[in-house]
DNA sequence: CATGAATGAGTTTTCATTCAT
DNA sequence: AATGAATGAAAACTCATTCAT
């Protein structure tokens, strides 16, 4: 019956053009946002940018809140995808995990730069309701992270006093790419970041007698 | 002429005078933005927060924007007066410089904790020579720790591949006790968390020869 | 043609199933607009009350303006029929007659206060066309008091020296209880309210020869 | 103190400043909604009538429902002064000073008829709390037509089973003429509206050996 | 006949900035 | 030096109306 319901040919062409109406709507709010910051962006501006009436926004977000915090969570959204993946494609060494996942965090950071700049500086913007959910994301984000450190723990690899500590740490690392880019784009690559940041954190964790073994992520 | 301007006693009296009215305006301005985000805070709150007349602030800054910049560049400088001196207190050995320096980063960051986030987060609102002077600053803050970084590696305590990139993340991760306090402060204080963040990066950057000499710091 | 035409069973089935939409859509924009009043009700919500589309409304009514016309007209349309019912209802005495319709009038006003209001609080919204036809229609409710008073007049029983200013008296007070329940209903039934209102008139308007064969229309 | 306080040259001549704004802003606000409904008007027309810009009305008025509401009270309040004054000046006979009291009600209602609407109009617009307070000073402007019908069945000059029913239908005989004008003055004029609704209101309330005595007040 | 997505002009409200006092 | 009344541009948001389906 329900099932009935969902392939009606008519509701699915709605929802189905609701949806690509929402995602051009968050793009644009996206864009603009992570430019100029969401406060320096008018709803006149995110309709002009996805080519729509300011009328039409208010169908699909129902504040300029509502917008910012859609915005906001897609971007989580996106880290939340990739880096299981690259966990998951790295094979059963603890270690290898590890770099996997925080290579991929790195590079999706460096691929909405702007975006994960828009968490720090957004977030204030929101209500508490709002704010929870991104926090509540964030901590999902480093999850694979802190899973990863707890194998390497039970398998020997690593000495980790504080897990939640270390694995919010390598989130951290990752942002700071985001954050602190105008630093280091002058020195360095996204590689090269990501390997030395890796190889420090490593350094700091690894059991003594695994170091040989690992030799070639702990060098730059 | 300038001397003897610089000496006239009323002349000293106005600018002491003016000195004490800025810092009052900034006091109330930071204390607003801290908390509510310099977008939710005008002018006339600010002015009604130092007991003043809108107009007033006028004559020491010259736009909103001028304020924010204040307000950023006085809490970056609060910073950069007690780093340096906590350094010089703790003595010649790098490592115990470096412990010092970061520990009293944490420490004034921690009482600041409101101000610290506002350098994330307002910085877009400024102009470019704004942000620039803000880097400058922050990258001057950090000094110390990369000083005491590089006496080290000379001293050959210290295995430091990227100088720079140790200083930033010891920053960073003072910096991460605001940014995100809502996360740590559920299992740490900040004592804990500034001795463990050190043994970490510590133990990636010590020597395996020194380690032992410096156990204390490595332990949590 | 136009006669074979109504009597097309199609058509019929048609105008129907129009009258019937109309009722529908007329029902809940009175609904709506006597509680919150016509500017704070949009045609969504009316849509959304009557559960159709706002596209249908159009079809049946030109405008937003119409529709509240439209809504006054059929709340003053039903005043229209039920006082005259009741004063021919009421035999022959001008006297009974005149009481009979004023109760009547009560009645009905109870019945809708809120619609009743909305004659007074709403008129200013519509255009010249609209507000003269509601006049028009106002003026032709209070036709059957006027009538029952001149007969009472010509019959010798009345002595009204100004027949439509007692006539629109009548008509005002009846509106008054919903015009100011809120402070008759702090002591007034609607049975009470309608009696003593109707005996006061009638003392002023009675010949005092026959104030006593009316003596219980005249109490309390 | 408090006395020289009041007496600041400074604070004077400022708050003399805000009483004529504040005035000159509340008659043009009062212009507009009379003539074209609280709904129709705009804060910029109000500003542009009043030869003002818009944010200053912010300054003394928080919002467009607070403008309403003073405008409303202060239709009230010139009714709340002038009709005691009247019945004062009337002399001791209850029966006059009734006269005397609705005569006034009505010669006020007739100067401002459009805002006498108003306060049937717009009272749905408000808050609670507004509506309680127009309320309350409706009755408030009722009272000294209650005190004259006390003052006349103490001195059984009247015979009027519900006073606070009679009284509040000389009120509502006075709102009418501003509610139907448009009926009234095709036939009558203000004197005469208010002498024969008095002559008929006072015949149904005076005891009849009484009626002689003030056979002028029941002609028309 | 019926839908509801889309429009965009219009509304209320805020606030950085100015300037006469 | 200090005030605070006044400005007016700009923002968020609403809703009567249209029209392709």
């Amino acid at each position: 019956m329900t099932f009935a319901a969902e392939l009606d040919p008519a509701d699915a062409a709605r929802s189905a053009r609701a949806e690509r109406r929402s995602a051009q709507l968050l793009e644009a709010a996206a864009r603009l946002m992570e430019r100029d910051g969401s406060h320096a962006v008018s709803m006149q501006s995110v309709a002009a940018e996805a080519g729509v009436s300011v009328g039409l926004i208010y169908r699909y977000f129902g504040s300029k809140d509502d917008l910012l915090l859609a915005v906001i969570i897609g971007v989580l959204d996106s880290f939340a995808t990739r880096v299981p993946a690259a966990v998951e494609a790295a094979g059963d060494d603890p270690v290898h995990r590890l770099a996997a996942g925080f290579r991929a965090y790195c590079e999706v950071i460096d691929e909405r730069r702007h975006a994960a700049v828009l968490t720090y500086r957004e977030t204030k913007s929101l209500d508490e309701a709002g704010r929870a959910r991104i926090k509540e994301l964030e901590v999902q984000t480093s999850e694979p992270l802190r899973a990863a450190l707890r194998a390497g723990v039970e398998a020997g690899v690593f000495d980790v006093p504080d897990l939640e500590l270390a694995a919010y740490d390598l989130l951290l690392l990752a942002h700071a790419w985001a954050l602190k880019h105008w630093y280091f784009e002058r020195t360095l690559s996204l590689d090269t970041y990501a390997q030395r940041q890796l190889a420090l954190v490593l350094k700091g964790i690894l059991e003594p007698k695994h170091r040989r073994r690992y030799a070639d992520l702990l060098t730059n």
